[in-house]
DNA sequence: ATTTAGCACTCGCTCTTTAAGAGTGCTAAC
DNA sequence: GTTAGCACTCTTAAAGAGCGAGTGCTAAAT
């Protein structure tokens, strides 16, 4: 167990890393108003925390700065509580140009905004269009074998694709089929559409349309999603201005990472409501090893079903941060409900 | 009028530079098997050489760099003449992963070719879909205010956007506006669509719709287009790797460049067919002073229609990459001319 | 009239050396 | 338990030396 005094000037070390980003010595903390120690003292302490291994050195004689452990507890045990910070700063109120009309507006204008007000790097992971549910669809010939088709989702979503039309099917029959679809397909979420025809609509088929065996293969290309989240970025190239980054080949892995779609997508995505943070190595990955990640999710109706995400060097300005990235995912989550209305 | 002897020396400086990224001195030169001329009498044409513009020294006695004139006169004549190049490498074979079945992907996949095969930065500006042809248009309610309107090209493009619906317009007044729209404007090109009506629709308006008074603002609505080209990338940190670049404050505002989407529309449209080729402060942008960019067009049935292009910096190697650019923009018409058939 | 050898001179780089400064750990005294 | 004092370590910046690549100019050679 930590002692009081440890805590305290844990947690000094800690804020003030993360203000001047340079090794902070004994004497530093001593001259603080609110230290009555000497360095001689605090440098006893320091030698303990780094032995607990939340300290570590850049060399023999520097002064420490946080490991990642020590970030870890810091963001764990010594953050002024969240509760208490948010009604310091009521709703803060954040600038988005005019009423935003669509969703993707919406989530794009978000992550400009935390990356201006931040200065790293976010990312707004979209929702899953294929989480929506089923308002209309519709079939558009092109050509005698292309055809669009279209799915139109409650909540006003798009979502289209070009498909080959085979030989043998009429145009009467696909007329049928399609309004076979919208009336028992309707409020079905998109990427259930083809277990539930499996399910329950073969039988109907079956009666209704000539050529069922066809359909099949048919259906399957009209119905097979491939993954659709959006990801909405701001600030891409705020790594560039921290300190801890501006060496070349520290930063070109980061970017090369930030245009990876898989791997953002996976960095970004979280299961959890509210808010998650990673430090470090706990990203698992390489590239992202001298960063922190924070995600925020944002609901519709009470679902989870995006995230808002904040990336940056594990030396954050984490308290700022996470009050921000808890308002802005609040505020997101108002005006999208907003919109259903 | 340049000797044959300073062409010869001029080109043979600029290959050098553009291999090496190293200013290229006398002694150099006339290590060449190709070179008969002392260093001495090399260093006298270098001095006129840079005295007609077409060289610079970094320093009283480094070596001579190519300034922007002197790439603007190797591409202009100095670059072995195109179609010899083309006849010598035939119809290069692109890689793209199993038949790209849309334009988008084609798109994505050609940025994604072209800047692994060259290790620049490349783009694709994806044609404008406002000057297809519509082929179907839709208007779907997603609740009693809101609805979503579709258009569907000729192309096999899908435009979509919502709409706030009047009040006082009724839903079987809807349905004919959407049936006189088809019937009338099938083939017209979206962008025309808005004066095409108003020139030509107005009289059949009044004369089957009721409420012709307040459809003149739902129809703005509708019809409002906003820009609607897309860009497609490919290697954005490939600057990270150019030795010209190494200089973090260097590549900060070429990245930036890169990501503001407004810029890079212009940099990268062009109107022009054929190859078009940008050298430094010919882009008429601080960020791009010492970059060249080189935009290709390709075509539909003939029509320029996008282009794909390649930013590197000034000392490119425009040999390779001109024939590249080049083939792989008329693999690009071959691939989507085929689309429509 | 060209071409070339020779030579003095200029920069930019790299390598050392030096000195200053920040910080530590340890010991001994308070 | 706390602190003053001190030797020691390591980083950083500045200054200087030496090298090498390159130039421009002059005078001789072709």
């Amino acid at each position: 167990m930590l002692t009081e005094r440890q805590l305290f000037i844990l947690r000094v070390l800690i804020d003030d890393y993360i203000k001047h980003v340079e090794p902070v010595g004994s004497r530093t903390i001593s001259k603080r108003e609110d230290i009555t120690y000497s360095p001689a003292t605090i440098r006893n302490e320091l030698a303990d925390l780094e032995d607990l291994g939340f300290l570590e050195k850049t060399h023999t004689s520097s002064g420490r700065i946080p490991s990642e452990k020590g970030y870890r507890f810091y963001v764990d045990h010594l953050l002024p509580s969240l509760s208490m910070k948010e009604s310091e700063i009521g709703h803060s109120e954040f600038l988005f140009t005019e009423k935003v009309q669509e969703a993707e507006a919406l989530f794009d204008q978000s992550a400009k905004i935390l990356s201006d007000l931040t200065n790293y790097t976010s990312v707004v992971l979209g929702p899953n269009a294929l989480d929506m549910k089923l308002k209309h669809m519709q079939i558009i010939p092109i050509s005698s074998q292309v055809a669009v088709a279209i799915f139109v989702t409650n909540t006003g979503h798009v979502e289209n694709r070009q498909i080959v039309l085979p030989d043998t099917i009429e145009p009467s029959e696909l007329e049928k089929l399609v309004n076979i679809l919208n009336e028992r397909l309707a409020g079905v979420r998109l990427i259930e559409l083809n277990t539930r025809i499996q399910k329950e609509l073969s039988a109907v088929f079956k009666k209704h349309l000539k050529d069922y065996q066809n359909m099949g293969v048919f259906l399957d290309q009209l119905l097979l999603w491939s993954k659709k989240e959006k990801l909405f970025y701001g600030g891409k190239t705020n790594m560039l201005s921290q300190p801890e980054f501006r060496d070349l080949d520290k930063v070109r892995p980061l970017l090369d990472f930030l245009e990876t779609r898989d791997l953002m997508e996976k960095l970004v995505s979280s299961t959890e409501k509210g808010l998650t943070i990673r430090i470090g190595t706990e990203n698992e990955h390489e590239a992202m090893k001298n960063c922190s990640v924070i995600n925020a999710s944002y609901t519709m109706h009470g679902k989870h079903i995006g995230t808002i995400s904040l990336i940056g060097p594990t030396r954050m300005e984490y308290q700022k941060v996470i009050s921000l990235l808890d308002s802005l995912s609040k505020e997101m989550t108002n005006i999208l409900n907003d919109f259903s209305n």
